[in-house]
DNA sequence: TTTT
DNA sequence: TTTT
């Protein structure tokens, strides 16, 4: 009824790319969220979470983010069930993102990157809602 | 680095109310949480939510919530691992509820209920961080 | 860059609905929201915090809502500008909702409804985005 | 009853830092947060949203972020009111932040910032709720 | 200007 | 009263 998640993480690796039978773009990668509290032993542990986006913003995402980069998605919970390889049906939750918002500079995971254009790339926008006026 | 969930939806079963070795209340239970968009069918799916609350608010979660009442939680997305019964190492996705609020009347869930007490109970707010002036 | 309000309260009056001269429809309703903290004297203050939402969901929520009833409101924040009486400009925020659920019983406000109609209209969905499948 | 906001956006001023008669640290800012959408003139707007926050957060916040840097701010929306020059009540939204992440290099705002510098520093994370394990 |  |  209502369902809303904002996450914002690393990226594991890069964003895997591929199409449905119909055509439409889907892109899936894991954020590395770390949690904002210790455990006991006084570590911080991280969540990492898979996400997946559609269409045009699949796209953009698998142009825009890479290993290492930081993103903050947008979007809802969904659950997705499929058969294991031995027979047993099981159960996947990922966070299908409806805006993502790239928050690394471009070349950030890469050492000696160029500060300058990071700068001008930073927090880059991409939406899928562009041009509606509301 | 940020994980915010938001959820409405209707419990699937009676909360379950356990206590870890070290005395700490948790509650489990998951939430049905219908889609706002219809498949290619033409049919509104749902997604069977895992939440899972701690201490004070565990136990009021299994004092006023059972099965069919609706609820809304707020809290951050957790993956937790366990080794199944094949030795395989398997990952659960789960709510970490930090705030639940009451939707249902009393009774909402049962027929021929008393509609005075529903109202007075009503959304009836519980949360952990009462008596904390900000 | 990223914006996301969510919201659960009670109306504090029936919805206004008006149009724009270009004939889309505007819904405008405050929402008391009851702070989940006590302040210094121990009292429980609420915040009443202004929604307005556009077209479909517009004539949705005039016809729905009402004063008193219980709705979750999902959207974003946005300031408005205007021109005071005095000539002096002001500033308002209001949140756009682009989800509502209306998780109030059809007569949850008035004495002596009928409970049976109550659990079949409860927490009835509406959306925009129905029909999309995603 | 519900509650929650999640911003990102930019630093208009460095953060003004005061502290209450009882000595609680206070710190507020504005956000500058761009719309994802255009309006009917093709151009992208901006809310600017007050944002404030407490305590030791309040502190952090004034030594990590000043004008121009990009934050995430997660909290609830919340009505203050004051009487205006001219005697009249007023009102004013803001968010009040209760995790705050800092999302530019250190010198994201300054030309020729050191890049190697910035990536160490990179989102870095406060948080009042260390060392709580949950 | 507020709701239960 | 606004940031890039």
């Amino acid at each position: 009824m209502l369902n809303r998640v904002v996450l914002i993480g690393r990226l594991t690796k890069d964003p895997e790319l591929r199409y449905t039978p119909s055509g439409v773009a889907v892109a899936s990668f894991t954020l590395a969220v770390d949690r904002n509290y210790k455990n006991a032993k006084g570590e911080r542990e991280t969540d990492f979470i898979s996400c997946v986006v559609y269409r045009q913003l699949a796209e953009l995402c698998a142009n825009y983010l890479a290993k290492g980069r930081i993103a903050a998605v947008d979007g809802r919970l969904q659950i997705r069930t499929y058969d294991g390889q031995d027979g047993q049906r099981r159960w996947v939750t990922e966070v299908v993102g409806e805006n993502v918002r790239f928050l690394s500079p471009k070349d950030g995971n890469t050492a000696g990157s160029g500060a300058a254009d990071d700068i001008r790339s930073f927090a880059q926008e991409i939406s899928l809602d562009d041009d509606i006026p509301f």
